[in-house]
DNA sequence: CCGCTATATTGATGTGCGTCAATGAAGGAG
DNA sequence: CTCCTTCATTGACGCACATCAATATAGCGG
């Protein structure tokens, strides 16, 4: 590394348009986010239309607080919204958020 | 959940375009790659071409393991692969891997 | 107010991950 | 062959995460 030919260094481009450490963070955060198979199932789920806690807890056979965490963490992560109406929480996604991902992977 | 309202059951669609759960686990795995901030920013720098481990080294003030730790995780998603050209591996990223994760994507 | 249902939160547990130091494997220079 | 450099692998450590049981909160119906 401290003495290179210089046919290597030029095929390594050092400062060539590097993204910021915290959009980096950012995006790990988004991406980590969709690091699991429930999540991403769910995600899948909202993408057809908004849905209440109940069912996707039947849905995916897990327990009731374990969907609730999950959600909570796509939440956290801007992926979805919720909203209380009545006893039941409806969540959606954010199309956005989506959209945003999909920007980042141009 | 036993007895709901008509309304809400229809809004909430059960059985419509779900994916495969070994879709979802599959695309897990890739988004989970993606999901810290350092492979993030190796990704951002092979975006911008072919790199040595050295070079990334340097860059990202990590130990050596740990650079080819998050290299080998993104070669095990089939996002980057590499090549060994002397004393040298060289990474480059597979673009037909982050076209497939925007396709999921829309 | 009193139950009943849906959801959220807490606590506990086992597993996985990011990191580094130490070591190993592979190739070039002499 | 011997040293040096690059990269990969191993082992260990601390922290984060996925999961569930138990409990708390909130809203509806009586």
């Amino acid at each position: 590394m401290k003495e290179l030919p210089v046919i290597q260094v030029l095929c390594c481009r050092p400062g060539e348009a590097t993204m910021a450490p915290e959009a980096a963070a950012g995006l790990a955060l988004t991406f980590k986010a969709l690091g699991d198979p429930t999540r991403v199932a769910i995600v899948n789920r909202l993408a057809a239309g908004e849905c209440c806690v109940c069912d996707l807890t039947e849905a995916f056979d897990l327990s009731q607080p374990t969907v609730s965490h999950h959600l909570k963490l796509l939440r956290d992560a801007g992926l979805v919204e919720s909203e209380r109406r009545g006893t039941w929480s409806y969540y959606r996604l954010i199309p956005e958020a989506i959209a945003r991902l999909r920007a980042a992977l141009a």
